[in-house]
DNA sequence: TTGAAAGCGGTACCAT
DNA sequence: ATGGTACCGCTTTCAA
């Protein structure tokens, strides 16, 4: 019992005939060593939990690539699931995670997430990684771009090319996502000397979709209101 | 230790306050199951293995939305992994989710899956579904569009507006998807009383990013070579 | 109604 | 260099 455990994680405290003996039979048998119960036993988990809001969305499934990716080449796997902008989900899935032992998480959190959501995963120190959307006030690992600037660039770009009025979908408001871009609008408003009633300001759940499909085209949720902009889609 | 465990299942065995008790502790403890140790001695597993070629293509990343979705409506979570066109790799991430204690595996298999790949799933009894792409000649459940119907009615369409000559562009040849798809355009044009000439056949990895952008301009593969066409990408 | 104990498949310590 | 054994956290049988 114990060699074959030695055989297989290659300690060197076996002799070479022995460990290729164990090895061969393994092999012929189509033995697979259970990680699980390897598991319950070191503590060290193989698996990396992965929760976004959806994969639908191309910036996301890109990002599900990478990490996959990148878990792939570390030796771990990923459990994927999406919490559906439903924090209650959210937990449950968490939760479901920790259940299945994984090693860490990465966690974009959705609008509305609770602060007490990493509590779990800080008590048992299970290492956790949250992207895309910041947890504010809590003491966690973040990921994600400057929403502020990238705010700032769009609208920059717009009014450098001419532009004077401008709409901003973001999709859910009072999100540290959208608030950092308003904000960067407004900031590059500002510095053009333009007023803020410039740009109209929207959100809300329906427009969601509409931002969704301008970030398609790589506009980052900042459509241009004139009509023959050249980067707008038609 | 036993009684816990009966609280938890909810087996009835218990009296009401004493299982309220436990699980009122346990509540307050941040108490969450191991499912592995579960799995262990039960043999059941909450965990739903898929092994897809990538999750870019958005046709793939919404396959991955749904199956995450079905998965998690049967309280299972979804173990996700990419083969990135490389059988070998495709085989290693199979063999991780089994050691992972998969309950059941869903894979969309690379061109060039090797006869035996499903033989380790066969021995243990884990229910598997072949997705999207057939492995012939093998004991297995397929679920996948009728490829051969597809490119027929593409073909069909282009005929019926018009159009005598086309390029179909599949990607990899000689997978069945490729195929199926290039023998229903061949159907079309005979029908049609057109030389099979009329449609020129394109296969392989170069191809591959020009017929996915063709896909993500839903036409499935199936380019027309007439520049004029309203549905073809400017 | 409750608890003690064995065992799932590994790992790590200890002895041989 | 090798194997016996306890234990990880849970479920299930059996006994109290």
């Amino acid at each position: 019992m114990a060699t074959v455990s030695y055989a297989m994680s290659d300690s060197g405290r076996l002799s070479k005939e022995t460990r290729k003996r164990i090895l061969d039979v393994a092999e012929e048998m189509g033995y697979i060593r259970d990680g699980n119960a390897s598991r319950l036993r070191t503590g060290h988990s193989a698996l990396i939990g992965v929760i976004l809001n959806t994969v639908k969305n191309p910036f996301f499934s890109e990002l599900v690539a990478s990490l996959e990716m990148a878990a792939y080449d570390g030796g771990y796997l990923t459990l994927l699931a999406t919490a559906q902008n439903d924090p209650v989900r959210q937990k449950k899935l968490l939760h479901s995670m920790i259940s299945q032992g994984v090693g860490a998480m990465i966690i974009s959190p959705v609008h509305g997430t609770s602060n007490d959501l990493l509590a779990a995963t800080a008590r048992r120190k299970i290492p956790t990684v949250v992207c895309v959307r910041d947890l504010p006030n809590q003491e966690r690992v973040f990921v994600g771009a400057d929403e502020m600037k990238s705010g700032y660039l769009a609208a920059s770009h717009l009014i450098k090319n001419g532009h004077r009025s401008m709409t901003f979908l973001g999709g859910y408001g009072s999100t540290s996502t959208w608030t950092g871009r308003k904000d960067g609008i407004l900031r590059a408003l500002g510095e053009a000397g333009l007023p803020s009633e410039n740009c109209q300001i929207r959100a809300g759940t329906l427009l969601a979709d509409f931002a969704y499909e301008t970030m398609r085209w790589g506009l980052l949720g900042v459509s241009c209101a004139a009509h023959d902009c050249r980067l707008c889609p038609k």
